[in-house]
DNA sequence: ACCGTGGTTAGCTTTC
DNA sequence: GAAAGCTAACCACGGT
């Protein structure tokens, strides 16, 4: 339960320390590591965001077409839908065969 | 589409076939257990479906009558947690943000 | 309990004090109203908690059965699937319908 | 199984079939547009799920790392968070606590 | 223009 | 420790 340890990294356990820039680094060079862990993930999250509006943007574009966009997004589901169950159903396929000593 | 009944138990193991070969009755009375097991899983989501409904009532009642249902959440959520499991996870959070600078 | 409450409903979210007519109202009116949601919504939070549990003991029951949990699992989730393609796919329809002007 | 191929588009409200045989196309033109449309979404949410792929990823390396995952999120979450809003709900939380006595 | 709804996504829990 | 399933928060859309 309380293994809350207060260290930022196991890193520290080095004793290096690369006191930069910003960082108070209460934990050596751990700081830096996350703040670089974070950046990159707030960068990729950046990309996701885009390509939601991009989306978006083709639904509009369809709408402005004359399709409408509700159905277009059920389409996209049921197909998605046709390959997730296609997908379930081979697993549970091979786990039938592993059930009956197939493998 | 199939009914996607199936008859698998590994009271089969014993390798044994209880049926003649090309049995319709693949899984024989192991079948049977295994529709009510299900079965009596799918009433149990059922209700508890339900049950997650009568909660979003509450809440959209209680947003109606002019309260904030998020907040309402976290104060179920806060009363639901552990003191002190709060305090370190908050302690924890503080030293990572000195970690990037963040204070 | 503290003395400092003001005003629990959302009509205050501006900062400005509405509270009308000099009722002191200590955890007031609102308070009481407030504390009977949560009160409700705890109640249906442990039902929704059997529930699960139940869940668990009828998987945990089927397998001192001798049966997968893991595939049941498996079946449980794709006769879901059907029934959620199910409605999805007549939701389409009723989508096409209205697309054509059928309604 | 069917393709799934949909023409869906108000261009079609005269309500005449425009094709003959072999096309599926009951939307004339509109059929081709769509499919497009389709595909260009499909395409763009695959890129999007690659995304979020990737940042699971840079989770775990931080994890393997030593890092906590959970806090990270919870960083990146509050560098995300409008300073003065989060305040406001604080002070909100406050208020809901004091008027059910959590003090 | 706002509210309510539904769908999507992320986080948490539990399982293997 | 990894993987999956479940739950809850978020966001965008349509209705009023």
């Amino acid at each position: 339960m309380s293994e809350n340890v207060v260290n930022i990294a196991s890193q520290n356990e080095t004793g290096e320390e690369s006191q930069g820039e910003g960082t108070k680094d209460t934990g050596g060079v751990a700081g830096a590591r996350l703040k670089s862990f974070i950046e990159r993930i707030e960068r990729l999250e950046e990309e996701k965001t885009a390509l939601m509006e991009d989306i978006k943007e083709v639904y509009a574009e369809a709408k402005g077409t004359g399709f409408d966009a509700k159905t277009i997004r059920k389409v996209v589901a049921l197909r998605k839908m046709d390959t997730e169950k296609r997908q379930e159903a081979e697993q549970l396929l091979d786990l039938y065969k592993s059930a009956i000593g197939m493998y």
